[in-house]
DNA sequence: TTGTAGACTTCAGTCGACT
DNA sequence: AAGTCGACTGAAGTCTACA
């Protein structure tokens, strides 16, 4: 599974387990909603300072965001 | 401190830990020597997939990487 | 509310050469 | 062994609009 597929997956559990839509995650972390839906969908690979953005909003540390996406990519390998 | 900074400087320290020029860096993480200079200095910021490759290259974990690149934020705020 | 599409701008990442 | 510079290409991220 490629890492941009795994972040998605990723990104889209944390933005539902907080109860937040798209548009509301893009305001925080001050991205277009588009863009958004580009990165759950594994259609594009964030940068470190997107990565860096959408932790803050999602409240979490960077380090924690990408463990979450390591376990997405163990998962596929089952 | 910018996140960019921090990655710099937590990349340069473990690529020195391992005992590593930034050539045979850039060869194992198959990116160019003048781009990790880039990357070391603080001057241009890494991609997800980039991250991916370094870490694997550094043999740890993407989600390890960014929490030495967290120590650094702390450290430049106290 | 989310996906998609096209056109656009900015910057990640390459390449070659020199210090 | 590492920094730098200029020129280049592809992809990150924006914007508008519609299903």
């Amino acid at each position: 599974m490629e890492v941009s597929k795994a972040f998605g997956i990723a990104l889209r559990k944390l933005r539902i387990s907080k109860g937040l839509t798209q548009e509301q995650l893009g305001f925080e972390a001050d991205l277009r909603r588009t863009f958004i839906s580009s990165l759950e969908l594994g259609e594009k690979k964030p940068s470190l300072e997107t990565i860096y953005q959408l932790a803050i909003a999602l409240d979490l540390p960077m380090s924690r965001l990408l463990k979450l996406v390591e376990k997405e990519i163990e998962i596929s390998k089952k």
